[in-house]
DNA sequence: TATTGTTATACTCTATAACTATA
DNA sequence: TATAGTTATAGAGTATAACAATA
């Protein structure tokens, strides 16, 4: 129980991370049971929302690089949920659609994202769970997060940590 | 602004792990200016509250694997910040201590924790902070986190994510 | 025989850079 | 020349498994 730090403020800030884990890991957990990566979940909500999306701006939305792109459609266009279609005024572009099937998964998705905030939020009551989610959105908003952006976060800067020089004092 | 989820809950689980992931890149940035890895400083933090933890001890608080710790132990070491000794108890054991400078470290890292908290709350009046505070500190009690464990979360069950087969349905 | 720490290896994730085709 | 998408490659991070020393 650390005696030190006495004024120390509220913690606030590795509760949030941690519980973020937390979040993040167990609704990992749910939609691995439906055969999908959390990388996959956030590509199907987007072209739920976006249909005919370019792979370059789904890119974008996702924070992440093309390249990266590739192979995420590659795998959910094999499991058929997903196609791909040139696009007939640039035919450099595809245009990204859900399939039936990739619809009926978004379906689940969101069966599943039900649950998971139900189990999260358990241990408050109706009352907190308001509470909570103004502050969060506060916080949300505070920082420049779109609140209904499901982009992946934990990206800023990316200094790609050189293990930057020994600090031997 | 997806038309459709009309009742749809809080949506508080999802900022939660937004926030979450924001507020830990926000800290690896702010260690990696002093040369530390989110690890590097996890083990330094419980150094400075448990000194003399073996390596095995420390892998079990970390929720990480023995041969995890030798590399980051290893690190440490070379870096002036940590020493091993051997246990004239258990001569199998290490007993891992702060080095002089390893303690200065430590003190680095709770100014860096101080500014971290208050940058991240800053969108918050101080009754919301001690608000979101409470909240979150319930949450993480009805999920069983330790509020002053510095454990890795994100470490459930593991599934080891087999690419879990297709589901072209 | 069981345990601590170590090494060697492999696997996952994801980024970078060079490339093709369209524009 | 610039952009969308692709491929090949490489790097970081971390786990698994076999191993040596000690108990």
């Amino acid at each position: 129980m650390e005696p030190a730090s006495p004024g120390r403020p509220s913690r606030a800030a590795f509760l949030l991370s941690q519980l973020g884990a937390v979040a993040s890991s167990r609704f990992a957990v749910r939609t691995r049971e439906i055969g999908l990566s959390p990388s996959d979940a956030g590509v199907i909500r987007l072209l739920g929302r976006e249909p005919g999306l370019s792979q370059r701006s789904l890119a974008d939305r996702l924070g992440a690089v093309p390249s990266r792109v590739v192979s995420l459609i590659d795998s959910l266009q094999e499991r058929g949920l997903v196609e791909r279609t040139r696009s007939n005024a640039d035919r450099r572009n595809y245009e990204l659609h859900l399939t039936d099937a990739g619809t009926a998964v978004l379906r689940e998705l969101r069966e599943i994202a039900e649950k998971h905030e139900a189990e999260l939020l358990a241990p408050l009551n109706r009352e907190q769970i308001a509470q909570l989610g103004f502050l969060l959105a506060q916080l949300a908003a505070g920082h420049g997060l779109d609140a209904d952006l499901h982009r992946d976060v934990a990206r800023e800067p990316v200094v790609r940590e050189s293990r930057v020089g020994s600090r031997p004092a």
